[in-house]
DNA sequence: TAAATATATAAAGGTATACTGATGTATTGA
DNA sequence: TCAATACATCAGTATACCTTTATATATTTA
């Protein structure tokens, strides 16, 4: 390994923790399916609540949860706050793992 | 949207169910630490052990929560039992997990 | 056979997290 | 001002999870 490389290794080791805290968003399947819902634009917590079909409470829980991570960028309308995504490469992230969580899956029954 | 990206969408919402359980993998630093550790080979779990400088069992229960969800492979012989990764994926989803969690933690103090 | 080695498992504690139901807050409209 | 709307928060419960300490199992070696 070059001293280059060696010095990338280092900086992704020392990030393993920020990662940590950002992939807890990924261990949630409402949270995914909140993240995906709003890859194609933003949405307002009561749209998101209707396609999620899941209590309202519940939704702003994960939303909170998502705003903590920095995932989702908020904005306010008065009554009406709008959710989106903060870094689209959060979206690829998660096709990837789905891809990947299917592929190793089809090699077994059950995790 | 088409019918065959309509498809692929429906696709994807499915296999977020499994998704989030390998996403659980990535939610604690440990098991991203040992997954890094197995880039570039196999190793003994004695060899986690000391590199991680964790206690043999926590690095036992990873190892077994990683085996759970098929991301290492397990190689015994005899004594000695080697893990090594079942798909290189999942360090290319590391790494931009890594990436992504350091940029959106530069422009903030903390998670 | 006894000791040492390599790994897994069990028990237990403490914390974190998902979820529900109830309530709070702020804004809009009648 | 009163009711309705949109969202957040709180209290409580149940479960899951990380970690430690102790112990078990299997294999090798003396």
């Amino acid at each position: 390994m070059s001293a280059k490389e060696q010095d990338k290794a280092i900086e992704l080791e020392r990030s393993l923790g920020v990662a940590a805290v950002v992939g807890k968003s990924l261990s949630d399947e409402n949270r995914l399916r909140i993240l995906l819902s709003l890859c194609n634009g933003r949405k307002t917590v009561s749209t998101i609540v209707e396609e999620m079909n899941l209590s309202q409470p519940l939704v702003s829980h994960h939303l909170k949860e998502l705003r903590r991570c920095l995932l989702v960028k908020v904005e306010r309308k008065c009554l009406i706050v709008y959710y989106e995504i903060a870094d689209e490469r959060i979206i690829d992230i998660v096709r990837r793992l789905a891809h990947l969580a299917t592929d190793l899956l089809s090699q077994r029954d059950t995790f």
